[in-house]
DNA sequence: ATAGTATGTTATAATGGTTATAAATTAGTA
DNA sequence: TACTAATTTATAACCATTATAACATACTAT
């Protein structure tokens, strides 16, 4: 797992500025492993150890970090995007009852055939099981 | 490939009522096959051959259809969901440049592990590459 | 150290796809 | 043919996200 430091030499060295509040952002990321939060989740830590944050300033941030690669944006389809920050290639669990996200690894990171390429330039591939948590499997 | 009469059934079937609003929905889907359209290209191919139609109407059938299992719901991260009739199980290939969405066969249909599970009921998956078409490689 | 400048932060308003509401209409049924 | 629950419609509301512009600050070069 990477350190807020390493981070914020990945948005140096990407011609951005490092401030107090991308630290906090970074930091409430970190915290937030595993948690594939909101951005208003993470706003939210974020304000509870630096009040006058802006919720634009947290919306801007997690732009920059999808923009350097150092973070992944997930659209699942629940009317919320949730970010995770990037470790090893994997898919997602979603339960599609009370949205909660869970990691899965790859056994096998899947390949686009190049017959079926279309010429494009494949950047990367989002894989997401949908279904239903033990919890919301009986409550309907 | 179903038709306008095979999917009303499935509403029927399904205890929904079918309308002449509903056939029009349905049809201009079967038009749209492999097109991936948003729920405002819908209404509005809808709407050119039946003037009166209503967003809402539009919006509240895909919702049907999506809860009956015929029509797939795809939140690619461009702020908009796009619909695909059910066929073969099939990957997308979208384009972070221009948005177009394009249909990828799957030589094998990915499973979940059980050891990763998590006690999840799986209904289906999901699979996207990202990356440009070859019109967006060149602009930027 | 310091000043200069491009970049970042903030409050605020705007955007836009989607959802809620309630009155009018209609499909399916007895 | 009449009944009733489902559907359609116009309208307003929602809410995550984005745009704007004034203010503040991180980095750079002196």
């Amino acid at each position: 797992m990477s350190t807020v430091d390493q981070l914020c030499t990945q948005l140096r060295e990407h011609g951005r500025r490092v401030t107090p509040q991308r630290r906090a952002i970074i930091q409430a990321l970190l915290d937030s492993d595993g948690m594939h939060p909101t951005a208003d989740q993470v706003f939210k830590r974020v304000q509870s150890v630096m009040p006058d944050m802006s919720p634009a300033t947290v919306y801007n941030t997690l732009h920059e970090m999808v923009e350097i690669g150092e973070l992944l944006e997930l659209d699942l389809g629940l009317g919320e995007r949730r970010y995770d920050l990037y470790t090893s290639n994997h898919a997602h669990l979603v339960c599609l009852g009370c949205g909660q996200v869970v990691d899965v690894p790859y056994s096998d990171p899947p390949a686009l055939p190049s017959e079926h390429a279309h010429g494009f330039r494949v950047i990367d591939y989002l894989g997401v099981f949908r279904g239903y948590c033990p919890d919301c499997q009986s409550g309907g």
